[in-house]
RNA sequence: GUGCCAGUAGCUCAGCUGGAUAGAGCAACGGCCUUCUAAGCCGUGGGUCGGGGGUUCGAAUCCCUUCUGGCACGCCA
């Protein structure tokens, strides 16, 4: 179905016509003077231009050539605005086909086409931090937003399972656990089975590891050549590297469940390292490449550039493939698994030069197809209160599951003093705790940096995820109360409707703009669109609320309409916070 | 040095493909619970849209310039 603006847009477009000017000026937008009107026209004030005359005499000759019956009122006002108010009858007669389709008659312009969304970002043997956090929420969002679209969107974690962290990990275990099998070269049996370390001595290990490395310039040249053994096939440290890869793996998994993320694909670095090689023939016999610095680079410059474009380097001078390297292979990898429309990277916005030259050297090589659009969606850092990276006390990065508890914990205190039973409220609270951080960091645009107050999260007032999904709770509490029945016809309950009060008519239009909102969030690949569509329907919402006595309603054809009211507004709320990755209790 | 991003109310942020009186939330102040969840609702006060030019009938929005802050700039990821 059309949103309810295009359906207006197409009413005055053919006002337009009528009157002998270009349709193309009727355009209609919601008002931004609700005291005035519900909507408005600007299209008399752009046409002035073409046809030399005044826009409020535009205006007025559109506005005698509206469709009668639609519109309560069409005004023009100085200096040329068409102001409309729709009628009741017109807009419950628009709504009303939003019932009984899962999209609420939403049309996407996704179906058919594929898109992979990488935003992960996370490291094996390492715990998640605080800079996982924005990535993961926004990633799962933006997959979810394109899905309800109609893409097949498939969520990627891409792990960084390579490299030296690697190495270093294998050398620092050999210290501790010389005597394991996998170091003695001689060893021709069967493996362990069970890694010989579990995920917090793995954690452990590595930032040890780490850091004797930076000390001891022997222990560095080890781990050097434990990551070249590795990559060279060394079959003990394979199996060192397959036991890291289970145990980070299990564990991350539970950690991403915990903040209702999934991945549809648990690929990593390695997966695409294979490629690299038969990439770089590729683009050499191409003439892509050239030495510079002893340094294999691809050029990727374009005149068109204003600012320096440094080389794609894809290979070091000793040898050794990076991570540019990497992340050209993964796209190869894609393409030719997935064969995918669109890539879309939710990475921390500091690696926007590194992607353009990803991007530029998969466009000259022909690694990409043509057809696939690349986008880089650079997410912003989180910060503290006093507006720098989040630190722990000591200064250390913050661990992402601690930053969750300690947002849970307040919310738990909060409740407290709440009826509901005590088995109950833990999980009550981790899930409006977790709403609170999702809901606090989408509704900010994700480019940007943002501050998170834990404090100013966690009082539940205004504009958060906590009176969201209050909202939401006291609308399923209602519908308990008012005991709809399976056979319910709300679509009927709002056809047979004509007349409706102020506050419930803002609510109907406010839901109204679901399309609307749903267009711009899949175009802008802008969750905090969504949030702001949520925000204003559950404030009309409980105006709507504290106008009217829904339970105790008397005339049944209004009470009905009111039923189906709630309805709609549960399910596309509902439906609009499961596109950021919350979900809603059945109270609290 | 080059480039990118940001600067809007005391605080945190929307608005930016030009339109009417620049919007929310928090904080401050004042109302509303015998009645469907007061984590709510209603109201009041609060802004040279960083500064300066320009384009336009009309600029927070477009262009130029300048200040401030953050970030990135070939062999780390």
């Amino acid at each position: 179905m059309l949103s309810l603006t295009q359906a207006i847009s197409e009413k005055i477009r053919k006002a337009f016509a009528l009157a002998g000017y270009d349709e193309s000026y009727g355009v209609v937008t919601v008002s931004n003077r609700p005291d005035l009107c519900e909507f408005q026209c600007n299209g008399a004030l752009m046409a002035a231009k073409q046809y030399h005359k005044a826009p409020l005499a535009i205006a007025g000759d559109v506005a005698s050539k509206v469709e009668e019956g639609f519109f309560d009122s069409v005004e023009t006002v100085a200096p040329g605005f068409i102001n409309l108010k729709i009628s009741d009858k017109a807009l419950l007669e628009h709504v009303k086909d939003m019932f009984g389709d899962d999209r609420f008659g939403f049309e996407g312009t996704g179906k058919g086409k594929k898109v992979i969304i990488d935003y992960g970002g996370a490291n094996v043997a390492k715990p998640l931090h605080v800079g996982h956090l924005r990535p993961a929420i926004i990633g799962e969002s933006i997959k979810r937003i394109l899905a309800f679209d109609g893409f097949e969107a498939i969520g990627d974690v891409h792990l960084g399972d390579w490299g030296l962290q690697i190495g270093l990990i294998i050398t620092e275990l050999k210290r501790r656990k010389p005597d394991l099998p996998y170091f003695d070269d001689s060893f021709t049996g069967e493996y362990p089975k069970e890694a010989p370390f579990t995920i917090s001595e793995l954690e452990e290990i590595y930032p040890f590891a780490s850091k004797t490395s930076k000390e001891d310039e022997a222990y560095r040249e080890e781990a050097k050549q434990a990551t070249k053994l590795l990559q060279e096939g060394h079959r003990g440290f394979r199996a060192i590297w397959q036991h890291i890869l289970d145990v980070s793996i299990e564990d991350l998994k539970k950690n991403y469940d915990n903040l209702n993320v999934h991945f549809e694909l648990w690929k990593k670095e390695s997966d695409a390292n294979v490629y690299i090689p038969e990439i770089i023939e590729d683009l050499k016999a191409k003439g892509l490449t050239r030495i510079s610095e002893g340094a294999l680079v691809v050029d990727v410059k374009e005149d068109t550039d204003q600012k320096e474009m440094p080389p794609c380097i894809l290979q070091k001078s000793d040898g050794a493939f990076l991570y540019a390297s990497t992340d050209v292979a993964t796209i190869y990898e894609r393409e030719k698994l997935f064969d995918p429309d669109r890539i879309i990277y939710v990475v921390d916005k500091r690696q926007e030069l590194h992607f353009d030259q990803v991007f530029r050297t998969c466009r000259k090589g022909g690694i990409a197809k043509d057809s696939t659009e690349l986008t880089f969606l650079g997410n912003g850092t989180m910060n503290g209160p006093d507006g720098k990276p989040f630190k722990t006390r000591d200064g250390g990065v913050l661990r992402l599951e601690y930053l969750i508890k300690s947002i849970c914990d307040k919310v738990a205190e909060r409740m407290a003093d709440s009826d509901i039973p005590e088995d109950e409220k833990k999980k009550i609270s981790d899930m409006v705790g977790l709403a609170a951080i999702k809901y606090g960091d989408l509704s900010n645009q994700a480019t940007k940096d943002y501050i998170f107050d834990i404090d100013r999260f966690t009082s539940f007032e205004g504009n958060t995820g906590p009176y969201i999904l209050y909202t939401l709770v006291r609308i399923k509490s209602l519908l308990q109360k008012l005991g709809v029945s399976d056979s319910f016809d709300a679509k009927g309950a709002v056809a047979c409707s004509d007349s409706v009060s102020d506050s419930e008519k803002k609510l109907w239009l406010s839901l109204a703009g679901f399309h609307d909102a749903m267009r711009k969030a899949v175009d802008e690949i802008a969750p905090h669109k969504i949030c702001t569509f949520i925000y204003e329907t559950a404030d009309q919402f409980n105006s709507f609320y504290h106008d009217n006595r829904i339970i105790s309603q008397e005339d049944s054809a209004i009470k009905n309409r009111w039923t189906a009211l709630l309805e709609l507004v549960l399910a596309v709320v509902e439906k609009c916070v499961d596109m950021l990755g919350i979900v809603v209790p059945e109270r609290m």
